[in-house]
DNA sequence: ATGAAAATGACAACCATTTTCATTTCTGTT
DNA sequence: AACAGAAATGAAAATGGTTGTCATTTTCAT
């Protein structure tokens, strides 16, 4: 098993929470860090794993990876600029618990996204 | 300028108004159509455009094409078995809304997947 | 110091998507 | 029907993000 560089981590979050695989790896290398792109992949996949990360898709299906609270949370992202929002899902968890029932599923988890323009776009 | 070859509409949606790329084209291919995938894109491109699809991300980053105004519904799926269940979404849509306009957001889409363990598992 | 296990990175493989380009089909005009 | 130009088509190559492979290096406990 791989473990995460912790450096890939403070370069997430000096991206400003937020930003592709390739891009943690350019901006690692123009500050002087020596890494493959491999291991930045296989860092943001442990810490995928281990949730302390999160991520999305651009549209133009590129993966980007945020850091994410340990609070259950879903996203409302913006599809132009990527302006991300948590929001609490409360109602969804309603939802998702009465729909287990219906059905009589149990261990019932669930995954949700919002996405649409924001105010500025 | 291409337009879209009508088959391609016609076999999304055959599909249930929600398949990508490859799959309509397999699926064409399966029923006999003799169609290029280059063609499919290009006719999806087009609808695209037209603002008779719509377009989200699969988890692994594939697009997948969806019918506009399409009354979609979610999955409940089980994790053991992949037993599968359709599902209205009229809570999500509300609260979709409801979120979008709490910060400003316009033209919202989301998606949601529930799983869990089925009652034969 | 020594060996086992984990981490690393160069490179190749993968796969969805786009581009290229030569060929075919469609369209309207004479 | 014949023709020309435009649009559509599809095979193949190119693109680009991501993952797999594997030999080498580093880490770490004994």
């Amino acid at each position: 098993m791989s473990r995460s560089n912790p450096r890939v981590l403070s370069t997430l979050e000096r991206a400003g929470g937020f930003a592709s695989a390739q891009e943690i790896h350019k901006l690692m290398q123009r500050e002087g860090e020596k890494i493959g792109l491999t291991t930045v992949y296989r860092s943001l996949q442990s810490l995928l794993g281990d949730k302390i990360v999160d991520v999305l898709r651009r549209d133009d299906g590129e993966a980007i990876y945020r850091l994410c609270g340990d609070s259950h949370h879903h996203h409302l992202v913006c599809k132009s600029c990527g302006k991300t929002v948590e929001i609490e899902g409360g109602a969804i968890e309603k939802w998702a618990k009465a729909v287990a029932l219906e059905h009589g599923f149990r261990d019932i988890g669930h995954s949700a996204e919002l996405f649409g323009t924001c105010a500025d776009c």
